[in-house]
DNA sequence: CCTACCGATCGGTAGG
DNA sequence: CCTACCGATCGGTAGG
């Protein structure tokens, strides 16, 4: 790691990924030019082509990437646990890791896809889906099993889960005063346990 | 009303700014342009300004009307309410009613503030707080009669609950299978009561 | 509200 | 990776 906490190794395509990354992710896609990327990579514009198939591509490359890291951490935090509580939990767990470690990945993955063509945006539906269903599926056995109630709305439950978890970028520091797994367990305790004694 | 759901007494401003809203939380405020606003509204793009002062202007007037829809809103939906588990459940309808109106400001309101203005930005954030001390307001109270637990970390349920209200607008459909109280109570009932037995 | 236009900037390319 | 450039489009204005 150099003084940015960049690789040494990074070539000039990954800087340009991780550049385009917090600028589409701070101002979004249609606000950054490709101007803009160049100057922060300390290049002009014409010749981010060279690395680039070209804006759209990029976007596309670094939502896939997003996704794949999202899906990849959730089922490496499911293997080995058994409870249902304990599952939703590290799901949560996982998700505010990938976040704090990227929450502008997050903002792209999550907001930004409108602007892909109609074939890409569908791709990534189908990506996002899968994320989705894995929450369902914990849920639902926890239902199943009578660890939850019988009476939830599942549906609900997980719209419930990911808008609370896709609205932590807007409020959460890597660099904050509380651990990570302090927040998380917070924010997986008000979701699972809810407002109510306990 | 006429045809379209829209008033017959709209003049070409009230026009823009419905036009505009459309827009802005559909393809976001960068990604659209004044000559698409123009277009839909019926008219070029010069003959917009001899009714607003420009872009920016359009979109903080859109974020500050849609606010204050929600402060409204939620103010008068506490007004009679007496339990903090009742007055909770009235804010979520509240918030739920204003999106289903308006999915598209709901939008706006919460993502397109970012490019407005340093001013405009400091002067929309202040009434998104007034906004979120609602909430917080109504929870501390609720933990303060002992309706709510005690242990609760209440900016972590507001942020919460504010998240997954948030994200309504992405899967709530006004015309959707179930009507509005439905689905609002469901919502209440999975942020207050969470999944665990009850 | 239209005609006609301004300078600036956009994504992207040819050729080296 | 730069020079030099393409046509298209941007927000906005002057004058009527």
């Amino acid at each position: 790691m150099n003084g940015n906490g960049t690789s040494e190794l990074e070539g000039p395509r990954e800087a340009i990924i991780r550049v385009a990354t917090g600028l589409f992710g701070e101002r979004g896609f249609p606000a950054t030019s490709m101007r803009d990327i160049a100057r922060e990579v300390g290049i002009l514009a014409g010749s981010l082509y060279a690395h680039i198939d070209g804006k759209e591509t990029l976007l596309l490359e670094i939502i896939e990437t997003g996704i794949a890291e999202y899906i990849d951490e959730a089922v490496a935090a499911l293997t080995g646990k058994n409870g249902s509580e304990e599952r939703l939990r590290a799901l949560i767990r996982a998700h505010l890791d990938v976040v704090a470690r990227g929450p502008r990945t997050t903002k792209i993955v999550f907001h930004q896809w409108r602007y892909l063509s109609e074939d890409h945006r569908a791709l990534v539906r189908h990506r996002r889906d899968e994320y989705e269903e894995l929450f369902v599926q914990v849920v639902q056995a926890g239902v199943d099993e009578g660890i939850f109630a019988a009476d939830l709305d599942v549906p609900t439950v997980v719209r419930s889960i990911l808008g609370a978890l896709n609205w932590t970028p807007e409020w959460l520091r890597a660099d904050g005063a509380d651990p990570i797994d302090v927040v998380a367990q917070r924010l997986a305790d008000t979701l699972i346990l809810g407002l109510c004694h306990r």
